[in-house]
Formats: C-alpha cells, sequence, structure tokens
DNA sequence: CACTAAGTTTACGTTGACGTAAACGTTAGA
DNA sequence: TCTAACGTTTACGTCAACGTAAACTTAGTG
C-alpha cells in the first residue's frame, strides 16, 4: 500500500529500470550505459535507481535522436538546449546558433527524406510493372 | 587531348577516387571502404579505380543514407531496390513489402523531426525570452 | 634523373554503442 | 529456508565504420 510508484498521469510517478527497460524495448544495459555518458540521473533507493517522468521524457527523446540517426553525444547536446540553466548571455547566443545548425541539419534531411521517398515510389512503381509484365507470360 | 575524363552533364564521365573525395568531401579511405563492403565496384585502369557516373550516384545515395542514420548494409539494400534485376514474381514481392518497410521508417523519422523541430523552436523562444530578460537588467 | 603527387595493398588501431558474462546483494513467496 | 526474480558493479568482447601508418608503384615535371 505504501507503493512510490503512482500509476496513470501523476507526474511523481517512478519507475524501475526494467519497467522503462519493457516500455521502450530496450534493454537494462542500455539504459546503463546513458547513464554513463551522462545522459541519465535516476536517483537511487539504496543502489537500486529510481526514474523520475523526467528521465522517462529523456529517454524518450534519446531514442527519438537515435532514430534520427543521431549519437548519443549530439542527442545530449540537444536536450541541454531544453533546459538551459545558460544564465550568461553569451551562452544563450551561443545556444541559438546552436539550434539554428541543428534546424539546418534537420531540413536537410526532411529533403534527403523526400528524395528518397521519391525514389521508392518509382522503384515501387517498376515492381509493379515488372509484375504485371511477368505475370501475364 | 585524349582525356578520358569528359566534363559537363556527359554521362560518360569519368573520376579519379581523389576527385570524388573531394566533391564529396570525404577521405578515399572511406570510398574504398565502401567497395569493400560490396557498394561500389569501379572499373579499373591498371591498379587505378576509375569511377562512372553510376558510382557518383551511388555514391550520393550512400551519403543521403549516412545523413539519415542509415547503416552502410541498409543503404545497400536500399540502393539495390533501385536496379531489380529480380526477374523472379516472389523477389519482386519482397522488394515490394521491403519498399513498404522503408517508406513506414522514413514517416516515422518525419514524425520525429517535426517533433524535434518544435522542440527546438521553444528551446529557441525561451532563449530570446531569457536574453530580453537579461538584456534589461 | 631525382622528386613530387597520386595511386595502390596490407594491416593494425580507434571510437561509439552497446552485448555478455561473472560474481554478488535484497526481497517476496512456496 | 531456499530459491527465483530483480537489482547491482566490474570488466572484457564485439561490430561497424572508418583512421592511420607503412611500404610500394607509376606518371608527370623542373
Amino acid at each position: 500500500m505504501a507503493k512510490a510508484a503512482a500509476k496513470g498521469s501523476d507526474t511523481s510517478a517512478e519507475y524501475s529500470i526494467s519497467q522503462l527497460a519493457k516500455e521502450f524495448n530496450i534493454t537494462t544495459r542500455s539504459i546503463r550505459h546513458y547513464e554513463d555518458v551522462g545522459l541519465l540521473s535516476p536517483t537511487r533507493s539504496g543502489q537500486t535507481r529510481i526514474y523520475a517522468q523526467a528521465d522517462r521524457t529523456r529517454l524518450r527523446l534519446i531514442l527519438r535522436g537515435k532514430r534520427l540517426g543521431l549519437s548519443l553525444e549530439d542527442s545530449r547536446e540537444i536536450i541541454d538546449m531544453y533546459e538551459p540553466g545558460k544564465t550568461n548571455v553569451d551562452q544563450l547566443k551561443k545556444l541559438i546558433d546552436a539550434i539554428q545548425l541543428q534546424r539546418n541539419k534537420l531540413n536537410q534531411q526532411l529533403d534527403d527524406i523526400s528524395k528518397l521517398l521519391k525514389d521508392l515510389n518509382q522503384a515501387e512503381a517498376d515492381c509493379i510493372d515488372a509484375l504485371k509484365t511477368n505475370g501475364n507470360q
């Protein structure tokens, strides 16, 4: 009854490492690795790691980054953009530049994807065509 | 005058390895590596590699794939989709399935990118806000 | 002809992102 | 009580995608 982990959309929910692993379909090893490289820093209950909503969110962002082909280091930089503890004006300006850089990369990716999709459509059309021809023989 | 490499959009143009390296801003080592793993197979003049337009195109596709986070193996599969020497009906159907799979992945990426762009916009707005606040102090 | 620039092969080294095993502690239930 | 399920650390292994160095062969030039 004195269960720490709440259910639903409680912002104070807590998660074990294997819960997160199951939810995101990755290994616990990966999660610990993300911690090793500074992407996660869960609290502890004794030795045991305890993950909060914020950690879960960061994990989602990490995996999104992976799908986009980002390195963990890249993801770390981007995620850091979300919580700029940067009081310094210079740092803020640098951050804005970095954001613009990322935007450029993403736009390049959008372009790449649209071209690839076009190519795939063409390839598929060729296939279907070949199927028809073959089918009639 | 008896130059083999033509200029302009001649489809019979030829390229040296270092020409391609410069053009795509990669190392010759990478180009040779792509050959090692079966992504390129230039003709030879003696020992020296000679690249044709087709090789150049494949290289462009490889690099596009890299920008999208694909492995060289993934790229090889996709590039192979473009020239289906597959007379077999079964293979054609498999190919269409593979194309659909790729399309799904790309759509996932599109979704990821749009979310990331949104996040970046928000982050930038926060930055600009912080700048204003800081600037007035 | 010596020298430089570009090409070649062979092969070991490196980096990122984990996999995999070993050896161990804690807790809930039959 | 014991064992099964989860957690932990430490540490070596692996795979992809090259980097880097060595040792060598042409091809053109002052």
